[in-house]
DNA sequence: TATGAATGAGGGTTCATTCAT
DNA sequence: TATGAATGAACCCTCATTCAT
């Protein structure tokens, strides 16, 4: 398995898995090299031949694995995903208070999304300008929205937040709001506090969805 | 004046302000055929060449008018704006209400967003693509968040509004749920009704902002 | 229209009929190039670089006027079909005797073949390569076939041919032995004389048919 | 020995002949997969990758007993020439009758054609493009012709031919004939019934050479 | 010997841009 | 100005051949 980007026709697939170490570390250097290029150039402007050059291979050598752009860069989404799904643990472990969860999410968004702010710049590039990422993305937001939705809907059930809202347009309506605020924030540089921006936003949340105290009494 | 959008470099500009009656004809032909091959295959896999066969004029007649895919893309851009602003009549008409005033401006711009989904999508695009049209972008964004700030700031002073928010950190947010959901659902044709849409974020903008009766008491 | 091979989707087809002086004048010299570099080098062996470069012309000039080096082909085969047509005059003029028929059409062929040798490699070569021009070749064959059968026919029916003989599988055959031996002749470069050669095939073919006199009693 | 088709330069052959057991296995393993890679994509299209693949080797090993495919071409080629001579004992015992053996022959010929005609396709088509295999079809053809003449020759002088027959032409002429008719029957695909086919080239071989009775005298 | 990955020369093709008419 | 053909730099991709293990 390449990665979740399927190839649409596989009859033709010259394309190895590393049965040897010595491919394994090529195939490595390759997925490296690509990210390097791609982040300093950019998708559009990053030639095979740079690739291949910065893993240090010969520029046939990237057809062994890959056979075109687009592959290569579903590499990278790919080791990138595991990169930012290990470490970070997200299983948020017994959080029960929506205020506490909110700003544990937000914190957490924002956070790996500055961290990886040239690769976050490139993902949105790409779903810009290839039907297969745009696709992914989309997936992959419907599939958060639908957790979300969820999550409001059972809120909006025990009383704590406006019965009023359509609970998925909401959810997708808030995320797109962090997403986009990271974006703004961390790939186009427009300069506002980390706190504040969280802060912000967190309360944006609250506000918008009139959470009140579980138990409370509207104050 | 060829657009708003300066080439970085003046020097080597061979282009011509059309002086008759028959270059401004071609002009504009070259124009609304860009558009129309824009549209149709996108910023990337538009080729000049298809562009002035869309015109139906030469392909080297392209380099009389413009200099670059870019420059002509610039053009495009500012024969839109015209075209959107003048019928519209933006000029809001007394409204005083905030709430009305958000339902007005978002409807509005949801509405011209999906009328024009496909430009917004090459718009998105090309914002993604070229430095240029993304710094414009920016311009405009922060603009407009920098009036909408000082309406918070306003609604702020007058008791209107909670005044925890940065107003202008929430103007750049809530502006940013509403242009991505309108890019979420006329551009990536994720399926929501148009009342149903309008309703959530207006109300979210209500909800996030706290607005309150104009001569309310807190609730 | 470009050829009477037809390409097999004309969609994409960036392909122009010169409209111009000049461009009816490049297309000529890249023919012309074609023709020499294929004599020199074989289908398989030229470059469409070469052949750039034998008309004069830039290496994308090409492309200005065929697809690729199968349609180049078509278009040297049908320049060819037109200068070995026009000369000659194929119309036979009357002539009614079996045996001079059978000569004159060896003779001319032979003659043709001796003249265009190198072509005829070419076109021995490509329809074995190629399934489009093979089919040709086969398609010519049979037309050429029918006719003489059609012939053979007639002579059978008037008592001056073997009736024994099936017809067509005839025609076919002794069409094939000419064409087979200009190939080994002319081709091959096996010497044999070319009168001893025409000589030798006339007489098969009358031999074979068994040709009588056409009033004549078996003799 | 590698075959009958020597390097032109033998300098810097590396190949091996076989030594052990498991050489000779593999080797095989390789020449079979040649042909059947051979016969399925044509000579052009196979790549030695798929033959090493065909064969179930790594594409190294193909070097191990090859230069390249021309040689391994060589090496199918005179498999399947012991496999054509071993089982059919061509001996011919004891034919004496021109009639009797001109129809075994061809008889024979067209009958191990229609058995193999992938392969005589391949033969055709490599002929035409490797000048090396042109050589050697050419050289047996000769050979082949020459028997025939020899053979034409005897019975101009035993009265029982016609004496105006060039033998070594007319040899080379009726052999071409057949030759031609079983490629454009059983390659072509031209649908031709063998026995019409037999029948007909039997009768022009008779018919050209103006076969008489042995005994017999001029009608 | 066998393996399978690495190499890189070689040709094809595109299309923005120029230029003679 | 308009035309449409000519140019050639730029990249992609293939696959025979080599080579370290």
């Amino acid at each position: 398995m390449t990665g979740q980007v399927p190839t649409e026709d596989g009859a033709h697939a010259r394309i190895t898995t590393p049965r040897s170490a010595r491919g394994e570390r090529t195939r490595g250097a390759l997925v490296r090299g690509a990210r390097e290029v791609f982040e300093r150039d950019g998708y559009l402007d990053a030639r095979i031949t740079d690739i291949s050059k910065a893993a240090g291979v010969a520029s046939g050598s990237f057809y062994t694995y890959f056979n075109n752009k687009e592959e290569i860069f579903a590499a990278v989404v790919e080791q990138v995903q595991e990169e930012m799904l290990h470490p970070h643990l997200r299983e948020r472990t017994g959080i029960t208070d929506a205020r506490e969860m909110i700003d544990a999410s937000n914190r957490e968004y924002l956070r790996s999304y500055k961290q990886n702010a040239r690769l976050m710049a490139l993902f949105e590039q790409v779903a810009q300008i290839d039907p297969t990422f745009r696709a992914l993305r989309i997936q992959r937001g419907n599939a958060f929205a639908q957790r979300n939705a969820k999550l409001i809907r059972q809120l909006q059930e025990r009383g704590e937040a406006d019965p009023s809202l359509d609970p998925l347009v909401t959810a997708h309506a808030l995320s797109n709001m962090v997403s986009r605020m990271a974006y703004m924030v961390y790939v186009l540089e427009q300069r506002i506090a980390f706190e504040r921006l969280v802060g912000t936003l967190n309360q944006i949340w609250i506000n918008g969805l009139q959470l009140r105290e579980p138990g409370g009494h509207a104050s």
